[in-house]
DNA sequence: CCAAGAAATCTAGCAGTGCTAGATAATCTA
DNA sequence: TAGATTATCTAGCACTGCTAGATTTCTTGG
């Protein structure tokens, strides 16, 4: 059974080879120069291998934003356990999201609008739930219990709205800060969890 | 020069066949239906005719995301009116606008994800000026004179983000009430304007 | 160590895309 | 009505995602 382990694990090799390749060459030079036959030739086989690992380029895209939400999930933890008070915490995790869509746009853009992830659903993948969980634990000081869900949905369509429209050039581009400290102004001031 | 006025009169009119078979082909089978051929038969017209319209497929997306806006921009008009007082007033106009996103998504999707159209900068077309001034007015009671765009920037960024969230089922689904009043309570009363 | 079987990989091609050069048809002017 | 101008179409290019069938490479039993 060794020839089968070693070759499930080149597999799993070549595999992680695709989808690392697939989200250099998009971040190098957009999700447009991401075509099967470049993405075959940068990893130096045929194209019919990606069918071999993947239904489709579709799965392709989708594996990369999938590895895109576990990195922002770590980002934003990180970005959380820096403050120390609930405020300061959500506002850095705030920043943290919105540089993160800045600095990587194509794997931001294969997270949320190329690839079709469910979300929430029964079947959602851990990285994504992930993700969502530290945005809700960020936010769980200021709302009540009931309604932290509700919020955070909010809150996250806020953050993900400024991402996209600012990228998209239709918000003012000097004003970026004071979008960001109003919107958590506003979400940690409106329902106090004791309210 | 009758002639050459007849002959605008009817390139005119053959232009805004081109969008609106556009519109309705991306509404009725989604924009990965409209293609240059099958546009052109549903034009009955051969392909080159649509280039010596437009610059190429982009820019018929833009034009059929320009019309978009200025029926946005007149949705929103009447949401605002409908009600008097300034609450309901905002309440109508985000109910107003994730309606709009909802019942038309091809149309919604080409404005905010398939065109390029810049926004916050001097040559902005005037519908998605005039979309932005209407949800501006219904924020204005909410906050200090001089934050009133950013409110707006923030706000709008929220309803996009709960459109296109809820649209790639990223949001719970029977949840969508809670999170419009929730956004509406904290737009309007976090910023007062009398502080 | 070698031949037969199995597994992996590639070559070549399909149907579709946006777009365009050059030929053809329709229209207007004199 | 002949010639010039304008409008339109036919045919094709280079590209896309994807796949059937041939070919090579590896594994294994004798």
């Amino acid at each position: 059974m060794s020839v089968q382990d070693r070759r499930a694990r080149e597999r799993q090799q070549r595999e992680r080879l695709i989808v690392a390749t697939a989200r250099e060459l998009a971040e190098a030079e957009g999700w447009d120069a991401v075509t099967t036959r470049r993405l075959a030739e940068a990893i130096e086989y045929s194209q019919p291998v990606l069918y071999s690992h993947f239904s489709g380029k579709d799965a392709i895209v989708r594996a990369v934003a999938l590895e895109g939400f576990t990195q922002l999930a770590a980002t934003l933890r990180d970005a959380r356990h820096v403050a120390r008070s609930p405020r300061p915490a959500l506002l850095a995790l705030a920043r943290a999201y919105l540089e993160f869509a800045h600095t990587r746009p194509a794997l931001y853009n294969a997270m949320f609008t190329l690839a079709e992830l469910p979300f929430a659903q029964p079947d959602t993948p851990a990285p994504l739930h992930q993700a969502f969980a530290e945005l809700r634990q960020a936010l769980a000081p200021f709302a009540p219990p009931r309604n932290v869900d509700t919020l955070a949905e909010v809150v996250w369509s806020a953050l993900h709205g400024l991402a996209t429209l600012s990228r998209s050039h239709r918000l003012r581009p000097d004003h970026a800060e004071q979008r960001l400290a109003l919107l958590v102004r506003t979400a940690t001031t409106s329902e106090r969890r004791s309210s």
